[in-house]
DNA sequence: ACACATTTGTAAATAGTCCTAACGAATTTG
DNA sequence: CAAATTCGTTAGGACTATTTACAAATGTGT
């Protein structure tokens, strides 16, 4: 396998050491702020299109010298680009727009959460799908997954028509900071360092996270979600993905959004493979629910699957909408199933059993993201560690 | 009213201004960094006790020649004092110790979520009560209420032996991030700009949080608990506090933790004054609880009742435990009601409605910190607030 | 037409931050 | 009693962003 090593200086972490304000956690030199400073220019033009240094010097409250060396030294690195000259009537010297130069770098995004393909694309830096790639999975487990995952990547190194950013990867089960996927039962990984392995292997960044986080991101970034907000992800398992104040939340052992198997209700319910019985997975998770509904006489029949498998949902929901003060919940997965009866009876239920018409409106919806969602979401998650943009 | 300005130039925010990696909000100055690092000296010095220059290099990273810089600029406002030479056989010149100054400053915490009574305390800035006011709230609600917080406040004031930090309100309700109280039932409070109005009249830095998140807070600073937790605070009503990553959550729309009103399994339950029925509130909150016990006829009939009382609170709290992947549950409130059947219900329900065995560790206990824990925990968000400690 | 105001982007000088290098002081070790 | 070690400080340098000033380029108003 080649070494390719990422060409610009900036393909590094920007921005401060992570950690909250109550937990000062390191040092912080004047580099890192100016680190910091740069990204809160590109941040600008990435979400605001043209501008112009002055514009962004208005708007950071940078000074426009200082914008004007920032902006300088993305104009070197390739990062940003000038446009001309604005054209409209004001008094003064006509702006000079700027641009972030969306073919200055292309990102790989990987999703691992489809339960026999492993998908991934070569996205432009706006996010958008520049080329596919699919290979199937063919029940590949432990290290032979490992292998195909890798070979995807290279796959994507060579489809790639410029310098990559990073690598960015969307797995399913338990990944932790440091890109170890924990355990994904069904790929037969356990402790599998997966982002050390592909780093070394690509001498690319690499950053690998939960499908659900990655889904969850890519909704906010895409899809217009709120900053506040939980992603179902329906599949052959539940997952969740949680955004809070922005961010994905990993939670203190990496497993936040691990509701799969949290018992929902007082009634018993299907034995589950966890030895629970009655886990969220035995009503929502497709291979259950397809077999449901095959077995279902009449439309009716079907559609009260539907509606019960959606009000155990929004029971199992409820109680972290209002313990986190959520306004938006998103479904990912199969429309068939989860757009129509069941994403009714979820939002029913949840407003049937929260608070949510005194906290202010709770809205529910499928993404709009479709089977690209996953890898958009590693792409922004790329993004956001390499250049401080999301 | 007397107007008390804060003595030091030190009683401002210090460190970045908050807000996650992935979305940089605003410019750092050089001036920044340096607030940030000061903070990180005063929170080795919190934390580790009496630390030599040196030490306090080698802890952060930073190198000596910065560190004496800070120190002494923190010599000068009194926050740190010198301890004389360390008494240890080691080569080299003996280390000068240096133990953050005690009695540079104290802190006025206040409690306003009993129901009858507001609290208030002096505070030391390691957190310890030094002198208590208590006053009888005797039904005021409105405009009265916040006289007679105020009233509290200057009492507090007057009790002060030294120079105060500033001033942290643990209120009930809903209190949004500029601590204005959105809404308290209780206290007839709807949009009550309480610090605000605090900090106008009496010239202190003044911080308002809701009452549940300031024990979660004090929880974690004094009771030894985990960086990511739930605490849960039964009273008239039914709260819940949380401390995701060290940090207290708010929410987008500051009601996090508001689950008193979420409905609890799928039998009905008793009608809440929400309009609802088998909201949380129904089964836990002490007045419903004690009429229970009181109607009971003997000990085993009032030991069933609380532990479906924590049956319930388990059910509820298991989808918030599992999506949040939460290691440590704590209970705040009347002992003799929580701390027996009813925590023992609860941690069974836990376990048994959660992969809590796959995941780690969860446990559950009641808090130790006992009727200051709201007026502590308002204290750590002062100190947090304006030295970055805690 | 033409002075004037306005806006943009850059240059020079300044203040603040932290670093490296070097040093004196004080103590233990051999 | 010399050598090694550690502490804290001083001096000098690199970097960051600021303030102030200015040239260039445009619209406005008489």
């Amino acid at each position: 396998m080649t070494t390719q090593k990422s060409p610009f200086a900036v393909a590094r972490t920007h921005g401060f050491p992570s950690g909250r304000a109550l937990r000062p956690s390191s040092k912080v030199l004047p580099e890192h702020a100016r680190g910091h400073n740069r990204s809160l220019v590109l941040q600008t033009l990435y979400r605001a299109g043209q501008q112009s240094r002055a514009d962004i010097a208005r708007e950071t409250g940078l000074t426009r010298v200082t914008v004007s060396d920032l902006v300088a030294e993305l104009i070197v690195e390739g990062l940003v680009v000038e446009m001309g000259q604005r054209e409209d009537a004001r008094p003064g010297k006509p702006a000079t727009l700027l641009e972030l130069n969306a073919l200055a770098f292309q990102i790989i995004g990987i999703d691992l959460s489809e339960y026999a393909i492993f998908r991934g694309a070569v996205l432009d830096l706006r996010g958008r799908v520049i080329s596919r790639v699919e290979v199937p999975l063919e029940s590949s487990r432990g290290a032979d997954a490992t292998a195909k995952v890798a070979a995807l990547v290279q796959s994507l190194v060579s489809a790639a028509t410029l310098p990559i950013l990073g690598v960015g990867v969307g797995s399913p089960g338990i990944v932790d900071r440091d890109g170890v996927v924990l355990t994904a039962p069904n790929l037969g990984w356990t402790g599998e360092p997966l982002q050390a392995t592909l780093a070394e292997q690509f001498g690319l960044p690499v950053l690998v996270i939960n499908d659900a986080n990655a889904a969850a991101l890519a909704e906010h970034s895409f899809g217009g979600a709120d900053s506040d907000m939980i992603l179902i992800k329906v599949g052959h398992g539940v997952g969740a993905g949680l955004l809070l104040d922005g961010s994905p939340f990993f939670g203190g052992r990496s497993a936040a959004g691990e509701i799969g198997h949290v018992v929902v209700g007082t009634d018993g319910g299907a034995a589950c493979v966890c030895g629970k019985h009655g886990c969220l997975e035995t009503w929502l998770a497709t291979p259950r629910l397809d077999a449901a509904i095959a077995s279902a006489e009449s439309s009716e029949q079907k559609n009260t699957i539907l509606r019960e498998a959606g009000q155990r949902l929004g029971i199992a929901l409820a109680p972290v909408v209002g313990a986190l003060d959520l306004a938006e919940v998103v479904l990912s997965g199969p429309t068939e199933l989860l757009d129509g009866p069941l994403a009714e009876a979820v939002i029913e239920t949840l407003r049937a059993r929260t608070m949510a018409e005194f906290h202010g409106d709770l809205s529910l919806r499928m993404t709009t993201l479709g089977e690209d969602i996953v890898m958009r979401g590693a792409a922004v998650m790329v993004l956001s560690g390499q250049l401080g943009v999301s």
